[in-house]
DNA sequence: GTCTATAGTCCGATAGAC
DNA sequence: GTCTATCGGACTATAGAC
């Protein structure tokens, strides 16, 4: 027989979404999460650096992950659909039921320390995105763009998605934010160097001074 | 004669400011900046909610200017041209010299938690943004993705005014920002809706149901 | 596992400005 | 007298050090 019990980092996450669903995050104590979980404070601080990262325990390992999809992509010619195709093509459900994670969403929307760590962990994703991009040759702020706005169109399709039915696809969902964002961006013919100035010459400008820009598209 | 000295606030701030830069944010308490200032900690934190907040004074001002100018402005049928114009018509000068600017930024970054702060103000601009167009009758998803998007259009833009010289331009910078990401977002041609030329024209498809539609494509 | 420093809150008191 | 800014001190929780 043990002289603890096994299972201590399962029992505080356990202990700690129970708690904070039925009182609050601010209301709930590490002490509670951990007398709950029949351990110390110390064993919840082993485990978790502080309060709020167990509610967000194994997002590194996702974010590897991911970022391995980047950099082992067959083309990152169009690096916004890598991105976002990355994203979608992740199999969430297996990180917990769609309810589970609505729930779980409900809690952090709640909390601005967490909604605050929610998006550090988003944005540490963009940036593992933004430099695979680069690794893999993509211009830097092309890179930058592509992660970040890629990141975006996936969380309004998650948005949609997590409030859809069973049958909602989150591929189909990017899809629909991808051609929203299009209907947004404007075309060439309405950039701020129309007639004279071709898209080659604003290119061109570009390339001099503002936000460098390889010779893509 | 006062019994205490005034303008603990700004004493406060530029003490803090003093502090993290000679010694960093985590190595600097808030028992020190009071100190620095002549103030008790209990002052420090009636001016500040928390450590953070003092890197981050008049953000919310700030952030509500910004708003407001979306609610002002002529036109939103170009919501994501709205939002860029806003950020980059702001004189960002008035803030404090780019080298200090650029010391703030430094100081952010080398920290995770301020860059977990900085995350968050950026974002409840966005939050007030996307509030904001909906007001203004856009539809929805349509304003989120301005608002994030535009957002991050501006930020790339702003890192690339912070390290250039004084003759830069950051309407210039937003703008070819704004080219580029036009160059990786897939054209109409690739669209759901291959016939509609005109964003104004797909922006009123999405008022009816952008994501929730279920047959595109 | 215990001990300690720091962050952050609460309450009451006090001095000066209006 | 009221309002505002400050102080003092006691208190809890977080987080890290020993």
């Amino acid at each position: 027989m043990p002289r603890w019990e096994h299972g201590s980092e399962d029992r505080l996450k356990k202990a700690a979404i129970e708690l904070f669903d039925e009182q609050g995050f601010e209301n709930t104590s590490v002490i509670e999460i951990s007398e709950r979980a029949r351990v110390t404070t110390r064993t919840f601080f082993r485990y978790f650096s502080d309060k709020r990262e167990v509610l967000f325990a194994g997002s590194d390992e996702l974010r590897a992950m991911l970022v391995e999809k980047i950099l082992q992509a067959p083309d990152v010619g169009e690096p916004l659909k890598v991105v976002t195709a990355v994203l979608s093509e992740f199999d969430w459900e297996s990180l917990g039921s769609r309810n589970s994670q609505r729930q779980r969403q409900a809690v952090i929307a709640a909390n601005p320390e967490l909604l605050e760590r929610d998006l550090s962990k988003n944005h540490s994703i963009a940036v593992g995105f933004m430099d695979a991009l680069r690794q893999r040759g993509v211009d830097a702020d092309i890179a930058r763009l592509a992660a970040h706005v890629g990141i975006q169109l996936f969380c309004t399709a998650y948005i949609h998605w997590l409030e859809a039915g069973v049958k909602s696809d989150l591929a189909l969902m990017s899809e629909s934010a991808m051609s929203l964002l299009a209907s947004i961006v404007p075309t060439n013919a309405q950039l701020p160097f129309p007639g004279e100035k071709s898209a080659r010459v604003a290119a061109k400008q570009a390339d001099r001074s503002p936000l460098r820009r390889t010779g893509q598209r």
